[in-house]
DNA sequence: TTTCAATGTGTAAAAGGCACACAATAGTAT
DNA sequence: ATACTATTGTGTGCCTTTTACACATTGAAA
């Protein structure tokens, strides 16, 4: 990228964007019975968060949708927000060279994480960074500023999310097992399940529909295929579920 | 207040607050059986929450507890960070004089809100108001921009945190009869309850102490008055628990 | 003193959560 | 081919929690 243009989005960044505010996102996927957080490396060193600022005619909503958009080139994405972080310490260790520049004031972050289907995602670096994928959720790297707080945060208000919402929908793809869902679920609960109880309360909820076919190639007996039925799963979630895990 | 003043504020507020971003509060509290919230009258028309700026070196948190604190005169008061409202026609019908002024330009709303004993509060108007008052839960009038927005999901919020905080602690007096805080949780979650099984379940929790004391100057049978027990209280808040409304 | 309306306490049925056992089966090793 | 192994599919009973409901008690008012 442009050197002279990136100096400029430093300096004069409230041309675009509000002053003060950024968004960061917490993108969770799951793959391979792992769940994991997409993160970019900078240029210069740490790794972080997928983060943006707010337009002046935009919603910060709107804001975390695009910013999700360019780094995993996905729409209609599960997006919630959860929180947003106002310590004037969250930036520490902030690389300052001239505090009248747009980028070198205080931020506001608010932060949001999203749900998305693992291998649909094309992870892609932004301006400032060089490297943009995804990273076990037990195993991220250091992170800049206090974004090791925001995903903690992040996980955890998915996990209380779980009490609500039937989840799963939005990291898996459209056919899967059972195991599978179990085990995205012991991932994000940090805890073992009952297998028997689990697939019971799973199709107690009865928002799941057993397909004909079966998983092949496993090295035992081949499980069912299930889907989510999104009407039923519209429903459920209109009622509002009572899972409490 | 000093005409010059305010003019200089709604000017060139950014020599003390952040930009773009405002902080307003939804200060619960329980009188007479009815849940209430505490709201401000502009000197020029509407009702609206109390709210304020985040000053250069507070962080958001701080903030809030300030405005608190400036409105109701309490310290330490229970207070939770709920949602942030980004929606940039949220101020709809907002006065603008002129486009330049710190005042005039978009605000990022981060909401709060608080749970305090109305007994303790001492409702004072701040330099916009001359009024400061109480207003139950099902007859606030006509707020200013999303302010219904704000207060509907900060009902919301309290509702979800119902499952995990013991909340009357912070709502009632210390001293309180089991029929007040079953209303309490009645009025909170609008829903009838049953009388029986909630004290059961309020006693099972294990945090709360029955005082030898009775309520009287009832019309009727004159309940026990009960009160937190503190340390059981902290030991479970600690532990996690599970209520499920 | 009687009446009324609200409080204090208990009990049984229903539902939900939990622990566990056994049969079926796709691939693997022999 | 055959036996083996790890995993899946399904069911059963116990225990805890939730829910529904009944009856005795009591302070004040009539």
């Amino acid at each position: 990228m442009d050197s002279a243009l990136l100096k400029d989005f430093n300096k004069r960044g409230d041309r675009f964007f509000l002053s003060h505010i950024s968004v960061d996102c917490v993108i969770f996927g799951f793959h391979q019975n792992q769940l994991k957080v997409l993160l970019l490396k900078w240029k210069d060193g740490p790794w972080c968060l997928p983060g943006g600022f707010v337009k002046h005619a935009e919603s910060v909503d709107d804001s975390a949708i695009r910013i999700l958009q360019e780094r995993t080139g996905l729409d209609n994405i599960y997006l919630q927000q959860f929180h947003t972080f106002g310590d004037p310490k969250r930036e520490k260790g902030k690389k300052i060279t001239d505090p009248r520049n747009w980028i070198s004031k205080r931020f506001i972050s608010i932060g949001y994480y999203a749900l998305v289907e693992f291998s649909k995602v094309n992870p892609q670096p932004d301006i400032l960074s060089n490297e943009c994928r995804w990273w076990n959720i037990d195993k991220v790297p250091v992170l800049i500023y206090d974004h090791r707080q925001i995903m903690d945060k992040a996980l955890e208000s998915l996990r209380l999310d779980l009490n609500d919402h039937p989840v799963g929908y939005n990291l898996l793809p459209e056919k899967f097992t059972m195991p599978e869902l179990q085990r995205l679920y012991e991932t994000m609960l940090d805890e073992e399940l009952d297998r028997r109880n689990f697939q019971k309360r799973m199709l107690a909820i009865g928002i799941l529909e057993r397909l004909k076919e079966r998983k092949t190639g496993g090295a035992h007996k081949a499980p069912y295929l299930y889907r989510f039925d999104k009407r039923k799963y519209a429903r459920a979630l209109k009622q509002g579920l009572k899972l409490s895990w």
